[in-house]
RNA sequence: GACCCCUUCGUCUAGAGGUUAGGACACCACUCUUUCACAGUGGAGACACGAGUUCAAUUCUCGUAGGGGUCGCCA
């Protein structure tokens, strides 16, 4: 049997976190199988679903990398189909008209919470002649579910999960307007998909049970289903947009790599013994949701952070110096000087390390773009003082001669500098960084000194020594 | 409220009927060092509680507590 799962998210919102690691994991698990990874749109709700919705759910899956198998199926298309099927099982006795009004249910539920008893749908048409129908009202359709017994689903993540049938209500299939509802279009789309593994989240367990009921008076085959736990938020609450559920773009605007994300997301939920870096290939080859766990995780930016930082350090420096550039923007309030790139693509492996996300990086690339005369922060500018300045005045002399202006060249130099100076080479790094950069954090000042130029670096250190520039 | 699910360091998790309960993030210290990082070393830090089964339970069973989910003419 071929695995095909499907991811099948409804365009109300966007793509947040809960829905990636959802997709993910069903594209993992049709890899890993060497079957298909199917996309559904569950657009049902005509009135909440938005196209910009549509877009966004496209955009989140292809900037994590997660292509699906043909093409994306709109479940609104199939929405006679599904009206059809829901007159056939009405036909088929399996299922009855009811003329209960919005009004009249709200009130069932109100009198069934007050009493304490649950909040389900009496059945009060279920046997009712239709001749009492009362008039204007449409009635809906409603599934006839068993009343007695158990539906039991064998969950892949879950296990055995039995419910009373007697806790199912006779759910509506079609509207009153005559449209079909999402419980009867995902079993239908399900079964005409030929899906053979649903993986979703654990908020469907319960419609798990009602969905296989119908399966079953359809007498189609069920799906295998693996719901899986909940993100919540830091707080273990729901999560909410103060803390991850916010659209995946969201993340790349923050300067998440994707990689990064689906590797975090990966280890939300699933592990591998104690693997905590696993690539794309990796994962394909290990997923199984035998090894997924069933207690819901709580979202953890630190840790996305870290591992970030991780994909950053061993990124292609090309890579990162395209990806760099809208963040760079972002902080310049214009596009950054592209003569000033090969500064960037020079320093960008002294860089790397000190950068847990995009946007850490372009901050601390920053001063390689910056104007002269630099801006100092406070820190630095104590670091420039009457001693120092002397110190920089002197080095300079030798700066301007210094062959050749290399990263090797320039440590000799300035560390035989100190020693003839008696100083510790501290004692010169630090002004020199604090004139350089204007901070008094940056990647070695041998670095610094030879991604910037000797140009640049002269006149940056001319400007403190009160010397014009040629 | 009814039904369902869950519970190992602060967080993500490994683990097995007998372990010094392992790893990662975060935290602290040290090493490296021109700053900040990276890296390395070390430290602190957990089996929710109560019964039962057993020679032995954190691991199996049942309760309790806590957390989560569902109960729409939403998906």
């Amino acid at each position: 049997m071929t695995v095909i799962t499907r991811f099948a998210p409804s365009p109300t919102g966007f793509l947040h976190i809960g829905g990636a690691r959802t997709a993910l994991f069903n594209w993992l698990y049709a890899r890993h199988n060497k079957g298909k990874f199917l996309l559904r749109v569950e657009d049902t709700d005509r009135k909440r679903s938005t196209s910009e919705a549509v877009q966004a759910i496209f955009d989140g899956l292809s900037w994590l990398g997660l292509e699906h198998d043909g093409a994306a199926v709109m479940q609104s298309e199939g929405a006679e189909r599904h009206a059809a099927l829901a007159h056939q099982l009405l036909d088929a006795g399996k299922a009855y008209h009811c003329w209960c009004t919005p009004e009249e249910l709200s009130e069932m539920r109100e009198k069934a919470k007050a009493e304490g008893r649950s909040m389900r749908y009496d059945g009060r048409w279920r046997e009712r002649d239709p001749g009492e129908a009362p008039k204007g009202v449409a009635p809906v359709i409603r599934f006839k579910a068993p009343l007695d017994g158990e539906t039991v689903i064998d969950d892949l993540v879950q296990g055995p999960v039995r419910t009373a049938n007697e806790q199912l209500d006779d759910m509506i299939l079609l509207r009153s307007d005559g449209t079909p509802t999402y419980m009867l279009s995902v079993v239908v789309d399900d079964h005409d998909m030929q899906v053979s593994h649903a993986i979703r989240g654990d908020d469907h367990l319960t419609n798990a049970a009602r969905q296989t009921q119908l399966f079953l008076a359809l007498g189609w085959k069920v799906p295998r289903y693996a719901h899986i736990p909940l993100i919540h938020g830091s707080d273990g609450a729901k999560l909410s947009k103060r803390h991850g559920a916010l659209a995946v773009g969201a993340y790349a605007e923050m300067g998440i790599l994707a990689e990064a994300m689906c590797n975090y997301l990966l280890r939300l939920g699933w592990s591998h013994g104690d693997d905590e870096i696993i690539s794309r290939e990796q994962a394909t080859e290990w997923f199984d949701l035998a090894s997924v766990g069933r207690s819901p995780a709580r979202f953890d930016m630190d840790k996305l952070l870290n591992l970030n930082g991780h994909y950053i350090r061993h990124a292609e420096d090309s890579r990162l110096l395209a990806d760099i550039k809208p963040h760079l923007a972002k902080f310049l309030g214009h596009d950054a000087d592209p003569a000033a790139f090969p500064r960037l693509k020079s320093l960008l492996p002294s860089l790397k390390p000190r950068a847990n996300s995009l946007v850490e990086l372009a901050e601390k690339s920053l001063f390689l773009f910056h104007q002269r005369p630099l801006a100092m922060d406070k820190k630095a500018a104590k670091l420039i003082h009457a001693g120092s300045q002397a110190i920089i005045a002197k080095l300079l002399i030798e700066l301007e001669d210094a062959e050749p202006w290399s990263i090797e060249g320039l440590e000799a130099l300035i560390r035989s500098f100190a020693d003839s100076q008696s100083l510790k080479v501290g004692m010169v790094a630090q002004p020199l960084r604090a004139i350089l950069t204007g901070t008094t954090a940056s990647p070695g000042i041998f670095e610094v000194l030879f991604s910037l130029g000797r140009e640049e670096s002269l006149n940056r250190l001319r400007d403190h020594t009160g010397e014009v520039p040629s």
